[in-house]
RNA sequence: GCGAGUAUCGUCAAGCGGUUAAGACCUCGGAUUGUGGUUCCGAUAUGCAUGGGUUCGAAUCCCAUUACUCGCCCCA
């Protein structure tokens, strides 16, 4: 085997053996979401390239450096790199907006991101999700962070990290970052090359900067005033405020981290992640947060909204593997016809059957149904003849000679 | 885009320059051609990512390439 093709950079093959884990958590995100008046959208994994340009943002690393981007028919395609733009455009486009408020959905799906991939971090990963638009106050908001935190309890997940913070409005984030800029101008040429791209990119992410000469920097007391100070306005605040009380009130434990700004250009008012330190550097399960422009950015009717999102991958590292479940039944037989009509007889009935393609002898049937299934049911000549079969609780190793009548109530029971 | 590490069977691995490359799991066969899951025996890499080099001799040392992993950036 010279020449054989391999998978992608950064894309995985879920194996059956995992499959069952993905089902697990997939079926808890539909009860879940559900549950609380959620419904299910599914968009095009290709959209529009300007969609995320204009949605995303222009100046996000999202955009600029890791877009699966194709040409075709003189049109620019781009693989979704996540579903909040693509979701919005439906909204629009369907005029969702005319019903009744809230709209609110959720999404799962593979995203593309072309990234050098590392723990944590695919090319192509799932995203599971969810949108809720039309609701300004911060009820909305604290909904939303009780979903995330249920949903993550339905799975098992228990006592993660909510982390909390408010970037404010365009309006007041304006003043907070010409003002950190303003702090920080003298200082510009001794800090270190990331931070001075983001110095002009994105003030704000210059604060969780890891190099030991920006923290230093950042740590003078004239510089941590600007940083340390609620620079956002009043009715920002007020918000925040409220979020916190309702957040209180559903007894969910959060920590403010001053230092949490999102990397999409989107946000504004609350934004919140959800962390591990099971996961590695990558420790966010989930990242959400309100977006109260995107929806008239992208020239829909003005609409607040807000979500969050969730790496699945990430979040099967944090669960233990759902075990696959056994086989009800495997067929035990000396002949290849009866073994098949056996096996389909029981299927037919409702449970899960298999028998031995390779026709082994039966010793080697009987170890292979002892592996994959709770019952062995015989079916070779004696039984042929007088129209029953045996069957075998392989726990138990108790056996019974039924007819196949009787042969389900002793599944149904036993099982 | 930058930095570091790793590459031996389907899987996990031992081996650290000296004739036939441990072991375990999985798989397959046998003991046991109608009674398994716990037992016992046996089979399975002419090859150690690929291409060069050093050496009497290379899975082992050197170089290059490729792939993977981890980290930076950024994000789920």
């Amino acid at each position: 085997m010279g020449n054989i093709i391999k998978i992608q950079k950064g894309c995985k093959d879920i194996l059956p053996e995992n499959v069952t884990t993905w089902q697990f958590i997939e079926e808890k995100a539909r009860e879940t979401f559900s549950k609380a008046g959620f419904r299910e959208i599914r968009t095009p994994i290709f959209e529009a390239t300007e969609l995320f340009q204009r949605g995303v943002g222009d100046t996000t690393d999202i955009v600029n450096k890791e877009m699966y981007t194709f040409e075709k028919s003189e049109r620019s395609i781009t693989l979704r790199p996540e579903n909040t733009a693509g979701v919005v455009r439906a909204y629009i486009e369907n005029g969702m907006h005319k019903l009744p408020t809230p709209v609110k959905l959720y999404y799962m799906g593979p995203m593309f991101r072309y990234e050098r991939p590392q723990a944590g971090r695919q090319r192509q990963f799932s995203q599971v999700g969810v949108e809720m638009f039309g609701i300004e106050t911060p009820v909305a908001d604290a909904e939303i962070i009780a979903l995330a935190v249920d949903y993550l309890k339905s799975v098992g997940l228990n006592d993660l990290d909510v982390e909390i913070n408010s970037i404010g409005c365009p309006k007041c984030r304006d003043e907070y970052k010409n003002r950190i800029k303003e702090v920080l101008k003298d200082e510009l040429p001794n800090l270190c090359e990331d931070c001075q791209v983001r110095y002009h990119k994105n003030p704000l992410r210059l604060l969780d900067c890891k190099v030991e000469s920006c923290k230093k920097i950042f740590e003078k007391p004239e510089i941590q005033k600007v940083i340390q100070s609620d620079y956002i306005c009043d009715e920002c605040s007020k918000h925040f405020e409220e979020l916190k009380l309702y957040l209180e009130k559903l007894n969910i434990n959060y920590k403010i981290n001053k230092l949490l700004v999102r990397g999409l250009d989107y946000y504004n008012r609350t934004v919140f992640e959800i962390k591990s330190n099971n996961l590695g550097t990558q420790n966010a399960v989930c990242g959400g947060g309100r977006y109260d422009t995107l929806v008239g950015n992208l020239s829909g009717q003005p609409t607040p909204a807000i979500g969050f999102a969730m790496g699945m991958e990430r979040l099967i590292s944090l669960i233990p593997q759902v075990e696959n479940p056994k086989l009800d039944v495997f067929v035990v037989s000396d002949n290849m016809s009866n073994a098949l009509y056996c096996t389909q007889k029981i299927r037919e009935m409702g449970y899960s059957a298999e028998f031995d393609l390779n026709n082994r002898k039966f010793s080697k049937q009987l170890e292979k149904a002892s592996k994959v299934a709770k019952f062995a049911v015989f079916y070779c000549e004696n039984e042929v003849q007088k129209n029953v079969v045996n069957v075998k609780n392989l726990s138990l190793s108790t056996q019974k000679e039924v007819s196949f009548e009787e042969l389900g109530s002793i599944l149904n029971n036993e099982r």
